[in-house]
DNA sequence: CAATAAATGAGAATAAGTCTCATTTTTTAG
DNA sequence: CTAAAAAATGAGACTTATTCTCATTTATTG
């Protein structure tokens, strides 16, 4: 019985971990598997919230030609897995978006940069579906996507703020 | 009695005119008065909805520095009567905010670039203050700001869509 | 495993925005 | 109203983020 259960939570262990690489990422959206494109999904991959295009390159320490890393974001974004905005101080931002993973929000301190991805509660993401379609009839638009974006400042030792 | 009329309207017209004009703005805020902030905020005040810096640099006609125009956009932004944000092209966008301008949110056209200022319910912005409350708990935070973002297509003829 | 297609690296090119500094304009104080 | 001081401007050099070019390398496909 013990077995079983070990062996089922390997099973599941390995295919979430297996989802999740960047290996299988590349090959379920098509696109050719090569070191910079492992590389730098790698790197998101581990990023619990959005990073700068500058933190990114920092992390891949040189491995990819700043070129290529250009190239490769492009190429994520076209296949619509990685969500690129801005930070109140117009730093571009990037975050690896999945399709399981959650919708959410962002929260921008302005004192140190941290972005920190928020859920809000399914009735405000209701009250929000039912206003899109409001606004859809008044201005004739068909809304695909929307996004909250909150701005404030961490209070003392917030421990979300690294800096 | 018509005469009276008459007089209150032209009052209440010629006060609601000078509020809003250039000169009175930049005194208000006690920023000397000069031409190119002048021309720059004339073209922000007829503008409806928010611009692009080329919009208001071709607006502009040349009459003002491409260093001036950053310069006065930098002081709009100081004295805190102009947003900037992005579109989801990354193309800095912006938007005179007067104190007594209402609170509004955008809608983008991915197809033609337009950004139309729209007004959400007044329950939801209550839903949103309540999520916000929770939120500045959770994280330890001061939440100053917040902007709601919706992205989309106007369809067929939409009339807001000028191109 | 060879041929073809795609991606990469290095650095040149572009574009948005900032900075410098000599000149002009605005404000202030008399 | 005017002179002195302070502030803002214009022109163009500079910076920085991002894109482009092209010769070389790496993946994919049959």
């Amino acid at each position: 019985m013990r077995i079983i259960l070990i062996f089922f939570i390997r099973v599941f262990y390995y295919n979430s971990n297996m989802e999740r690489s960047s290996e299988n990422i590349l090959s379920k959206y098509k696109v050719s598997i090569t070191n910079p494109r492992i590389l730098v999904l790698e790197v998101l991959l581990e990023s619990v919230n959005p990073i700068t295009v500058e933190d990114l390159q920092a992390k891949l320490k040189g491995k990819v030609a700043k070129s290529t890393l250009y190239r490769v974001l492009n190429d994520l974004k076209k296949i619509n897995i990685l969500k690129e905005f801005t930070s109140p101080e117009n730093i571009t931002v990037i975050e690896l978006a999945l399709e399981d993973d959650p919708h959410h929000h962002h929260l921008f301190c302005k004192d140190c940069g941290e972005i920190i991805d928020v859920e809000l509660s399914e009735s405000f993401e209701n009250l929000l579906n039912r206003e899109i379609k409001k606004l859809e009839k008044k201005f004739n638009f068909l809304i695909e996507d929307h996004r909250v974006e909150m701005f404030g400042k961490c209070t003392d030792q917030c421990e979300n703020c690294k800096k």
